[in-house]
DNA sequence: GTCTATATTTCGATAGAC
DNA sequence: GTCTATCGAAATATAGAC
C-alpha cells in the first residue's frame, strides 16, 4: 500500500487548510458571498496565492464535493440498489447517520449550495453520480417499490439529515453518542422491520 | 373585514406576479446567480422596471420572506411554547406537512438561502423572529424537555421537510393525498403517544 | 409604469517580479 | 509559494426621458 505524499512533519497542508477554511465560509456566509479575498485573509497571504494552489474559485468547490465522494467509495456503495433487503434498512441508515454526524459541515454544504454545486455538474459532466443524495433520490423514484416503504425511506432520511441542519447548535448540550442512539432508534420505528406494511 | 385592494379585475398584481418569478427562479438557480435582468425578462420588461415596484434586490427576498410569516401568523402561534401536550404534537406536525406541501418553493427557498436570509435579518434587526424553523429551533434547545423528546422531534421535523428538499421530483407520481396520509403515519411513528418514553 | 443610458462596485482571474 | 498591480466582466442601482 503506497504510504500518503511524504511531506516533512510539522509542514502543514496548505491545500487541505484551504479546503478547511473555504468549507467553513461557504457554510456560514455562502458560496457566493464569501470572496476568496476573504479565503486569503485568513489563510494569511493574498488573493493571487490561492490560485497557486487552485485554478479557480469552482475547483476548490469541487474538491470539497470530491471530500463527499471519497467518503460515498468508503461506506454507501452498498446502497446501490434493491439489493438492500429492508431488513438492512435500519443498518444502512445508521451508516449515515455516523458519517453525517463526523461531518455536518460537509452535507450541510451540500443541503444549502445545491445550484453552485448542480452548475459544476454541468460544465464537467464526469463519471456516474454516485452521491449520496442522488442515490437516495433514485432509489425512492424507484416505482418498483411499494408506495409507503418509498415514502417512509424519504422520512427516514429526513430525520438522518435533521441532526445538522435544522437543530444548528440546538443539541450542542448533548453528547453524540446519546444523540446517535436514540435517532437510531427513532428510525427503527420509521422502516425497521414490522413497521412498515409489506405489500399484499 | 376590510376588502383586498381594490383593483380592476383582470388586472394582474405586477408585484405578485414578480414575486413568483423571483421565487422560482431563486430556488432553481441560487439566489445570487439570479439576476434582475433574467426576473424582468421573464415578465415582459426592462431590468430598471424592477425598480419602481422593488426599492432593491433584497427587499424581493424579504417580500418572499414575509409570505413565510404570514403562514405562520395563521398556524403556527400554537407552537409557541410548552403549552402543547405531547398527544398534540402529532396534530401540529400533520399541519406543518400541509403548509408545506402547499408551499414547497417558499420552504425550499428557506432551507437554500440560509445565508442570504441571515444577511437580510441583520441589516433589518427587525420583529421578533416568527419564522417556523427558529421557533422549532428554541422549542429543541429547551433543556427542560426530555433530551430523547427533543430529538424525536428535530427527527419529525426533519420527516416533514424530506417531502420537499430530500424527495425533489422523486414522488412526482404519487398524489399529494396519499403522501401526506403515509408521512402523517410515519410522523406517528416518532413521536406519538406510547412511542416515546416518558421521563421516570 | 416602463424605457435607455450610465454610474459604481465587487470580484474572479492574469501578468510578472521576487 | 507568495507578492503587487491591473484587467475585464457582471451585476446592482440611479438619472432622467417618455
Amino acid at each position: 500500500m503506497p504510504r500518503p505524499p511524504a511531506r516533512p512533519p510539522g509542514t502543514p497542508d496548505t491545500r487541505e487548510q484551504i479546503l478547511d477554511v473555504a468549507l467553513e465560509l461557504f457554510v456560514e456566509r455562502g458560496y457566493d458571498n464569501t470572496s476568496l479575498r476573504e479565503i486569503a485573509e485568513r489563510m494569511g497571504f493574498s488573493k493571487a496565492a490561492l490560485y497557486y494552489h487552485f485554478p479557480s474559485k469552482d475547483d476548490i468547490l469541487m474538491a470539497l464535493h470530491l471530500r463527499v465522494h471519497a467518503l460515498g467509495r468508503e461506506g454507501f456503495d452498498q446502497l446501490d440498489a434493491d439489493t438492500v433487503a429492508p431488513d438492512q434498512w435500519a443498518g444502512v441508515f445508521d451508516a449515515m447517520l455516523g458519517a453525517i454526524l463526523d461531518h455536518r459541515a460537509l452535507f450541510l454544504l451540500h443541503a444549502r449550495e445545491h445550484a453552485a454545486l448542480e452548475k459544476l455538474h454541468e460544465q464537467a459532466h464526469d463519471e456516474e453520480h454516485a452521491d449520496l443524495q442522488e442515490r437516495m433520490q433514485r432509489i425512492l423514484a424507484n416505482r418498483q417499490l411499494p408506495t409507503e416503504q418509498r415514502i417512509r425511506l424519504a422520512c427516514a432520511m429526513g430525520a438522518v439529515m435533521s441532526g445538522i441542519f435544522i437543530s444548528g447548535e440546538a443539541f450542542a448540550d448533548i453528547e453524540t453518542d446519546v444523540l446517535r442512539r436514540v435517532m437510531a432508534a427513532a428510525i427503527q420505528d420509521l422502516v425497521g422491520v414490522g413497521n412498515v406494511a409489506s405489500p399484499p
